[in-house]
DNA sequence: GTACGATTCAAACAAACGTTTGAATCGTAC
DNA sequence: GTACGATTCAAACGTTTGTTTGAATCGTAC
């Protein structure tokens, strides 16, 4: 009888694989540590055993759900990037679509290749703020030159921004892209945002766009501006001289 | 012998506060799950029995450590946007300066009041990213007014921008400020951001408020803009009306 | 059918976990 | 000094953890 090829069949040669969703599953709604191997394992339907078998350890196979879909998430981020600056030779490429190259592979993630694109990206918004070393140096060794890429082209779109300037501004990016991809129930905390908007990444993302791109271009620090009214004598001078603030 | 009143002595009344202070830190380290009680209390140089007979559990115990300085940190929040609304009334207050009132409590945090400071919100930025219903019920009730409060006094400040809008941006200012809190060594992923930079916490929201701002009061998203170039049909357009882009 | 590498399985491993217990100790009031 | 509540302590509780083992099973080539 026929025992491969069957869509369903729970003893095809699709373990791998069963563990691989189960785990991206488990670790999103629970986090790493918090999840057991027996949770995993139960969950695929699949022998306790067989995540040692297929992968070596519990931290081997965290790192393979992370590069199933970063890899090729990466990867498109590289070739739309590189795609869209020949489209746009010699001049340099604006900072917008240098954005867009870098948001739009994660929305078409979130969109969902098969299953599971939006559980992975929360998944992955939970894994930048894990100090967990094989952690850090997993996400570094996968987004390194991802990142050192992308940072070159922002230099580009953004000559007059210093280098040390930029390099801040992109982990504030990085920062509220993870965070929202995170999508914890924090958004409960703010406010009516209704299920409509968060079950639509493709609004969300629509949101996030403009937001970060205003951030981006935003004018340079001034050293007096923000942290003044916080030590307690702002009540005279904004009494006195309220023209005086600077449009920051 | 006056065995009280003595500043570093082991055995006095300040267990608890030990504890804490252990706690803290090490949670900050490897997160809720990944630390244990016995490593706390070996560190506290406690019993192990201590911190159930001080806090009951270890969940306690976490609530514990955010509420120690969450608490008073919101409330000097509220208190400085009160006090600034005050002094710019009947204008309503503007935005940069509602911003100024919540990020620069978290700075003087960041500067420590006696020691943990800096600890304490990198801890805080990983919390918000933690699933664990008693985590996010704890943050949910810790924070509700203080976002509320604040959302009130931006939809003031950007009367024109929609309450959703509003919501969606303020989510991606929690985001980004978390995630910067948190700190992690994602530093070095994006660049040579030196030593000096990392330390000083001032430097850092200086930098920080700037980007957010610029966000906060960035243009309504245009639908088209964002996702335009995604499809593979940007070549052509790009090239006949690059005039028609806009200047999001 | 027989042999063999790949895979699955039930069972057990030692270690670490959060929590509980009951006695020992401390500080203070009588 | 005696009594008493608050606190500390060593030890053990039962469970769960990641990992390992060795035999059973499967799929395929001879």
């Amino acid at each position: 009888m026929p025992l491969n090829a069957m869509p369903d069949a729970p003893a095809s040669g699709a373990t791998k694989a069963r563990i691989l969703d189960a785990a991206e599953s488990l670790f999103m709604a629970h986090g790493f540590e918090a999840t057991s191997l027996r949770a995993i394992t139960a969950s695929a339907d699949v022998n306790l055993a067989a995540v040692h078998y297929h992968f070596g350890s519990k931290e081997e196979l965290f790192q393979s759900v992370l590069a199933r879909r970063l890899d090729p998430m990466n990867r498109a981020r590289l070739e739309l990037l590189a795609r869209l600056e020949s489209e746009a030779a010699p001049s340099p490429l604006p900072c917008e679509r240098v954005l867009t190259a870098f948001l739009s592979p994660a929305l078409t993630l979130a969109r969902d290749p098969a299953r599971g694109g939006k559980d992975f990206l929360r998944l992955l918004g939970r894994a930048y703020a894990d100090p967990a070393p094989f952690i850090r140096h997993f996400l570094a060794e996968q987004y390194g030159v991802t990142i050192a890429r992308f940072k070159a082209a922002f230099a580009r779109a953004l000559p007059h921004l210093p280098a040390r300037e930029l390099s801040w501004r992109l982990h504030f990016i990085m920062g509220a892209l993870s965070y929202t991809l995170a999508g914890t129930d924090a958004l409960k905390l703010i406010a009516e945002l209704n299920p409509h908007d968060t079950a639509n990444d493709e609004v969300l993302l629509r949101r996030l766009a403009p937001f970060l791109l205003a951030g981006l271009t935003a004018p340079l620090p001034d050293p007096s501006t923000v942290t003044r009214s916080l030590r307690g004598e702002s009540a005279r001078r904004r009494r006195a001289a309220p023209a005086a603030r600077k449009p920051v």
